[in-house]
RNA sequence: GGGAGUAUAGCUCAGUUGGUUUAGAGCAUCUGCCUUACAAGCAGAGGGUCAUAGGUUCGACUCCUAUUACUCCCACCA
């Protein structure tokens, strides 16, 4: 006892197991006989640090893993990061630029390697963090998407799409990101809403310097840029400008009128301004119409040489000084508020610009079409199943993917251009000589300029359940074979497009097979506004803040009490220290059965019962875990665990086996506690690793490689559970009894005597007496036809027990009560009969529906008859 | 504009093919306890016309329809 503190100090635990566990190489996984259960963790950015968001999904990985550990699977966690290209090139050149040195000045080989260098150096911190969760990932499986065998995959998948036919090269409109410098994906812009203006400009007729066209338009500093004026050919009011043309205010070049439907006639004047190089659907029209393309920007959002007056300003001062400008040159007919959403680059949060760039593209429409029927056939399942619609929506209207970004870190694109300008696409440049050569058969190593472009991130990500083993680079590997396709992946709803579709579509694509058969979608975690958790906010409290104020296990609870799969998760701090007092809870038990003297003395009754009642207990509660598991309810499963362990082990069970004030206990008792104990560490070291694997040593003497993530899970039998009915029944009688006693102020030390009018639970209330007797403090009750005088009456069911009490009876308030319970009974009475004289319900319902209807009536009958007789007795 | 989801106690959520004393849990609240494992605790209590209106049914929190509110996703209306 002496040894055992009085509080449970997560810290003093945690770390110590985690490093046993690494010691002894626990969390490796090679193929064996056992069945696989794989994982794959979401690689984070290599940049990343520890997030609210991270916590919550590698905390269920973590559970998943131990289970499945414990159900006798050998479980391959494999952990990893992302080298993230866009963030972590933005990093590395911001922090090159507090050194005072500038990207621009530097040659790709040098800024490359001070990129390594800092990634090297600082990045991947995350998975140390992870760590300190306890997670159990293999550790020596550790991967970086920039690996040389990664990249090696990623090189050869494309040179194979393009070799399908399914990568090509052209000019098309792209998302610019002007402060990233670079091209991003549809997927990476993010549309919000933005209260803007609606400027109406005057174009003047060519030929008729007295009239003008109204245009209404948001970027006024893109006339620059304008081409034309289109209008609907059914819009009568415009019928007069065939054939004209108009001047651009300010910049007064003459463009056409064209005609085309794609014009709504009802918005803003009828008239749209064509500026085919800065909008994608303007570009569509000046291709249409043959319209001539005036790039007005630089890469960089600052106006070109085409911006005339308005050269080198920023694209938004440009605004400004042209609306100005159109002001006092009367050419702003109104300026209206306007409400439209734009689009911003999901990494830096810019503006995105759509620029005509040349572009390495993936078709996607062909590999879309299988990855969607694996989804909807049911061969990879979404929990919950709602995202199917999600899922489904994107990948029937999937366009193609812009795969190249103008940016050095990441996997450079495997393309070679030949002094003649055409190119040749091969893993190496060696391989890419050979195939120049044959079209320019004296060509040179030299000649040969490697695109200067890498690949978007995610063109390595979706190939990550399958690069992890090898299995691009050497689709036949042993590990490969063995663990592929993995078996649940845990990710946000957030990259359902960017990751979980495309890794879908890579695994059908390259290796005829899905990549996991169970994807579960976490919620987001809210701070208590229900406001996302970010950086830019603040509302996000430090994980490992978290972590030493309530403990890994704590936290980890804590973030799992409330959230359901796919659904959001509203933080709460109050959930952390709920874990943190259930781990001090446990480690009380720990205490009070640790404190008993053992000695060989006979075993009593009510202990011989509390055992038996218990082990059914757990077999019931067995199954419902079973249960929730096979349908990724861990929430449900952990609440189930919290209330059996807090309520049914330590509030029941361990206070009807705890012996009097220092008296023994006896040896067969305290085995079978240790034993339960035992049992319920088990059950719940999924969700709270440290503070199980800590009691369990305390339990027993442990041989020095025994650990209780290396067990396996206590195992559910079919047997019969009546105990557990007849118990709740015994709880009930013992808790009417306590509330009696709170009400009238009667001190739990008193001891009572107790009669009870003898029904058919006598014999129940017989078997679990020596129960009763210790738990209510009472005497041996005394089995009764009549109410006994000078007592009080309490109904548990249709058990009728009298407690003689002389202290604070008022009796009004008696009959009050018992006259409200009569009202009560009498109600449901009349509700029952009403149900029962009706033919069609007696005909209709299933027997055993009516039979229950008839039994709550006899039951209420009882109840009110005792009711009566009790009300009578004290008026 | 299209689609999906949610609505149950003050808060966060269960409620599994419609039927078990006329809805459960945790947190919070209130009452009484420093009872010899635990005040990070113990024993109790209060609290809900299941968003609104209809419909199907012998019977609806549960199924259907409409309405309202919120959330999310998708879409090129300047």
């Amino acid at each position: 006892m002496a040894e055992l503190e009085s509080k449970y100090i997560a810290k003093n635990v945690e770390s110590k197991w985690y490093e046993k566990w690494l010691e002894k190489n626990l969390f490796h996984s090679v193929p064996d006989e056992r069945t696989p259960y794989t994982i794959v963790i979401p690689p984070p950015n290599v940049t990343g640090v520890l997030h609210m968001g991270h916590m919550l999904n590698e905390t269920i990985q973590d559970v998943l893993c131990r289970k499945e550990r414990m159900n006798g699977k050998n479980v391959c966690w494999v952990p990893g990061t992302d080298h993230a290209s866009i963030a972590t090139e933005a990093k590395v050149v911001n922090l090159l630029k507090e050194k005072g040195i500038n990207k621009t000045d530097l040659t790709r080989e040098e800024f490359l390697k001070h990129a390594w260098q800092w990634k090297e150096e600082k990045g991947g911190i995350i998975l140390q963090q992870l760590k300190t969760l306890g997670c159990c990932c293999d550790w020596q499986r550790t991967k970086f998407t920039m690996d040389e065998d990664m990249s090696e995959s990623v090189i050869k998948v494309f040179c194979s799409l393009y070799e399908k036919g399914l990568i090509y090269r052209g000019v098309r409109m792209v998302n610019w990101d002007p402060k990233a410098l670079t091209a991003v994906s549809d997927e990476e812009v993010i549309y919000k809403d933005q209260h803007s203006k609606l400027y109406y400009l005057r174009y003047y007729l060519a030929d008729d310097k007295s009239k003008y066209v109204i245009v209404a338009t948001t970027r006024p500093e893109t006339i620059m840029g304008d081409t034309a004026v289109c209008v609907n050919p059914n819009d009568e009011r415009f019928s007069y400008l065939k054939g004209k043309k108009l001047i651009v205010p300010i910049v007064n070049r003459e463009v056409p009128v064209v005609f085309d439907e794609y014009v709504d006639m009802t918005f803003g004047t009828g008239a749209l301004k064509i500026t085919p190089c800065h909008d994608i659907n303007d570009y569509n029209i000046g291709i249409k119409h043959k319209l001539q393309s005036i790039n007005i920007f630089n890469d960089n959002g600052t106006l070109n040489e085409n911006g005339l007056q308005y050269k080198g300003m920023d694209r938004f001062d440009c605004r400004k000084k042209i609306v100005e400008d159109l002001q006092a040159n009367n050419l702003m007919e109104k300026v209206e508020d306007y409400d439209n959403k734009i689009g911003l680059s999901e990494r830096t949060s810019v503006p995105i610009e759509p620029k005509l760039s040349m572009q390495w593209f993936c078709k996607m429409k062909d590999m879309a079409k299988p990855a969607l029927e694996a989804v909807e056939k049911g061969e990879i399942k979404f929990h919950p199943e709602k995202f199917i619609n999600t899922y489904r929506h994107w990948m029937e209207d999937t366009k193609d993917w812009c795969i190249s970004r103008q940016l050095w870190w990441g996997h450079r694109i495997p393309a070679y251009y030949l002094p003649n300008n055409e190119f040749v696409v091969a893993p190496t440049k060696e391989e890419a000589l050979k195939k120049a050569q044959t079209i320019l058969p004296n060509c040179t190593i030299e000649d040969l300029k490697q695109d200067e472009d890498v690949l978007d991130t995610w063109f390595s990500s979706w190939l990550w359940p399958m690069s992890c083993f090898n299995g691009i680079n050497d689709p036949n590997n042993e590990e490969i074979n063995y663990y592929y396709p993995t078996s649940d992946l845990i990710t946000g709803p957030d990259i359902i497009f960017f990751w979980v579709a495309r890794m879908i579509m890579a695994g059908l694509e390259f290796r005829k097979q899905i990549p996991f058969k169970n994807v579960y979608f976490t919620g987001i975690v809210r701070d208590k506004l229900g406001r996302k958790m970010s950086k830019t906010l603040g509302n996000s409290p430090d994980p490992l803040n978290l972590i030493d104020l309530y403990g890994a296990d704590g936290v980890r609870m804590g973030m799992l009490m409330s959230s359901p799969a796919g659904n959001d998760l509203p933080f709460d701090e109050s959930y952390c220290e709920q874990g943190r007092n259930f781990s001090n809870k446990i480690w009380n038990a720990l205490r009070l059965l640790k404190g008993f003297s053992v000695e060989d003395i006979p075993q009593p009754e009510s202990s011989k019962l509390a055992i038996e009642w218990f082990k059914q207990r757990m077999n019931v509660m067995l199954l419902s875990i079973e249960d929730d598991f096979s349908k990724y309810r861990l929430s449900e499963s952990l609440k189930n665990i919290y209330t059996f362990i807090w309520d049914d082990f330590c509030s029941w069970f361990l206070e009807i086996i705890k012996p009097e004030y220092q008296k023994p206990i006896d040896s067969q008792t305290y085995n079978s506690a240790i034993e339960i104990f035992e049992s319920l560490m088990k059950i719940l070291h999924p969700f709270m690793p440290f503070v199980t694997e800590e009691i369990y040593h305390h339990l027993r003497e442990r041989q020095e490689d025994d650990f209780i993530m290396n067990t396996s899970y206590p195992k559910c039998s079919q047997e019969e559970n009546k105990m557990d009915e007849e118990f709740a029944f015994i709880k009930e009688v013992i808790s009417s009894i306590r509330a009696l006693r709170n009400s009238k102020g009667i001190s739990p030390k008193q001891v009572l005597q107790c009669f009870i009018k003898e029904n058919d639970s006598k014999d129940l209330i017989t078997k679990y007496e020596s129960i009763i007797t210790k738990l209510a403090n009472i005497e041996k009750p005394t089995f009764v036809k009549d109410k006994q005088e000078g007592s009080v009456s309490l109904m548990v069911r249709t058990t009728e027990m009298f407690i003689p009490i002389t202290q604070n009876v008022n009796k009004d308030e008696e009959i009050k009560k018992i006259n409200e319970q009569i009202k009560y009974y009498e109600g449901f009475i009349v509700s029952i009969n009403k149900k029962l004289s009706n033919e069609k319900f007696v005909n209709n319902a299933p027997e055993k529906v009516v039979a229950l209807e008839r039994k709550k009536l006899e039951d209420c009958e009882t109840k009110l008859s005792a009711l009566k007789q009790e009300l009578f007795s004290l008026q």
